[in-house]
RNA sequence: CGGAGUGUAGCGCAGCCUGGUAGCGCACUCGCCUGGGGGGCGAGGGGUCGGAGGUUCAAGUCCUCUCACUCCGACCA
């Protein structure tokens, strides 16, 4: 990776069609990424330091997950509420353990009010200082925590499952639209139990949410399983993960569960009267998954095109260009208007793109963004009463003409094609980039080949003192011990 | 907080060394030809050169100060 983009085009090899995206991910990842997220029109840097704006097309991927996402939360029995977005600080400093993990990115409030400064400026008034300030939200176990210990008295309130979709802000140092931003959007549970087992079931039941999630709804897989001591999250007992393999190697970490034990609520008095009427504490739960997923879709799927969408998160699924000739014009955009209506009478989310533009800019556009598939309607179509479609996920070869009522007929089982396919894709990277070690030597051996790709090696590999100078080396990380070992080996990888 | 850079049109950049009428590509606007994988010709609009001060007849260019951002490190969903 990184290396420096290369000129090819001149000389040799013309044939090689123009990318829409430079450079591509080979030439140097990182800056591929961005210019998928620009080119797809997602999100853009804002004056906001570490803060993206998302733009339409961007958010309507979020909204969509949101939408999937509620409802499975509802149909589980968890309910939605909103919690403030600042905590009084004497909150957060009550977890140590959390404090620890989150302080040295807290956006602190100090003050009520602006003042003039004498310069034309503003300035916060001295004399509005507030007493106790307040930390903007890293995350909200604490002020949830505290409400939960008002609202739950007996064994009958539990168990209490909670969620917030809501912001976040943690100052990052270095930031990438969507994979880090200091502002960023997610859900957060907040669940109550009786005992470890409630909590554990709980953990285990909404990471299997998100699992169903990534693989039916974005069509990527991973690795799920238990995060080690020093990659669990601050407070919690133990924390289950998502982890998924992007394009170049390198883990993400798309969700997380965490079994909080008692922490929370020793420090948050979340008890109950027990059958047994007696006093105990309860064993809460946390999880979430973010914005940061949509980068991960990127990483996860786009190509030197630019993007691609999965068919059933997708804002726009078939888009359908009216090929113009001054002459034929009105009765071609008619004809896609009529088919427009029909695909959505269907469910389909379609756009009739019949922006004044040209034919060619309007198919890169498509192309992206990643629109699934792409309808192409000119006279010559319109007179047969076909179209023709070309599917994103393969190019230009699956250009297909078809009757128009076959399209309509068999678009559904075309969408569902194109996600298996998309899936079945990242799998088989997936699985031809992960690897079985048993040594140091080889992870080394590995790493320093450039090679790519998560390695899995047995967790006694963890004991060993000269793990940790090579994972620094290397930029490394453990991942996550796959319940699909039964926890017996590793995942070690360079990660997001 | 260490190390290295960059601020000039909406975006990407040249011009600075060697001071002398503000440039290029893309994007945008208008017209015509075009239109099934980024087309052509022509005509236009758009700038407090990051900010402040200084040197000079003259500063985008030289000097001083300042602000902002980016990249590389340590930390992270």
């Amino acid at each position: 990776m990184n290396k420096p983009a290369k000129q090819q085009q001149g000389q040799n090899n013309k044939k090689k069609p123009r990318t829409a995206i430079t450079p591509t991910r080979e030439e140097d990842f990182a800056e591929w990424y961005q210019q998928v997220v620009k080119s797809a029109d997602f999100a853009e840097n804002s004056p906001t330091r570490g803060c993206m704006i998302i733009k339409p097309y961007g958010w309507a991927i979020w909204e969509k997950c949101q939408e999937i996402f509620d409802k499975w939360l509802k149909d589980y029995g968890v309910e939605n509420a909103s919690f403030p977005l600042l905590i009084p600080m004497s909150f957060f400093s009550r977890e140590a353990e959390h404090v620890e993990g989150f302080a040295k990115e807290c956006a602190v409030v100090t003050h009520h009010r602006l003042e003039s400064d004498g310069k034309g400026g503003l300035q916060p008034a001295e004399d509005a200082k507030l007493e106790e300030p307040y930390v903007v939200r890293p995350t909200s176990e604490t002020i949830i925590g505290d409400a939960m210990s008002r609202w739950i008295q007996s064994y009958r309130d539990l168990p209490m499952q909670l969620n917030q979709w809501a912001q976040v802000l943690r100052w990052e140092m270095r930031t990438r639209l969507f994979l880090r931003t200091a502002e960023f959007f997610w859900h957060e549970g907040h669940n109550a139990f009786e005992d470890h087992k409630g909590a554990d079931d709980d953990c285990l039941h909404v990471m299997g949410l998100y699992e169903k999630f990534f693989t039916e709804h974005l069509a990527f897989d991973g690795f799920v399983g238990v995060k080690t001591p020093e990659e669990t999250f601050p407070g919690a007992n133990r924390t289950y993960a998502f982890e998924a393999m992007m394009q170049d190697g390198k883990a993400l970490q798309a969700a997380t569960t965490h079994d909080l034990g008692t922490t929370f609520a020793k420090t948050f008095n979340i008890t109950y009267q027990g059958r047994d009427e007696k006093e105990h504490l309860c064993h809460t739960t946390s999880w979430a998954f973010s914005t940061r997923t949509i980068g991960g879709l990127i990483m996860m799927h786009a190509d030197d095109d630019g993007m691609i969408m999965p068919p059933r998160i997708a804002p726009q699924q078939i888009i359908i260009l009216p090929i113009v000739k001054e002459d034929t014009a009105e009765a071609v955009q008619a004809f896609c208007a009529k088919l427009t209506k029909d695909l959505k009478a269907k469910g389909f989310r379609v756009k009739f793109d019949n922006r004044d533009m040209r034919t060619p800019d309007k198919m890169w556009d498509a192309v992206k963004k990643g629109v699934p598939i792409r309808v192409e309607i000119g006279a010559r179509e319109m007179e047969e009463g076909q179209l023709t479609y070309v599917r994103r996920d393969i190019g230009r070869e699956s250009k297909t003409t078809l009757a128009v009522e076959e399209f309509v007929d068999k678009a559904e089982g075309i969408l569902d094609d194109i996600h298996d396919t998309m899936l079945a894709r990242t799998r088989k990277f997936r699985d031809e980039n992960t690897h079985d070690v048993t040594s140091i030597d080889e992870i080394e051996a590995f790493f320093k080949a450039e090679k790519i790709g998560f390695l899995r090696a047995p967790v006694a590999i963890l004991e060993d003192d000269k793990l940790e100078a090579v994972m620094k080396e290397y930029s490394l990380s453990t991942r996550n011990m796959p319940n699909a070992d039964k926890g017996e080996k590793v995942l070690i990888a360079k990660a997001y």
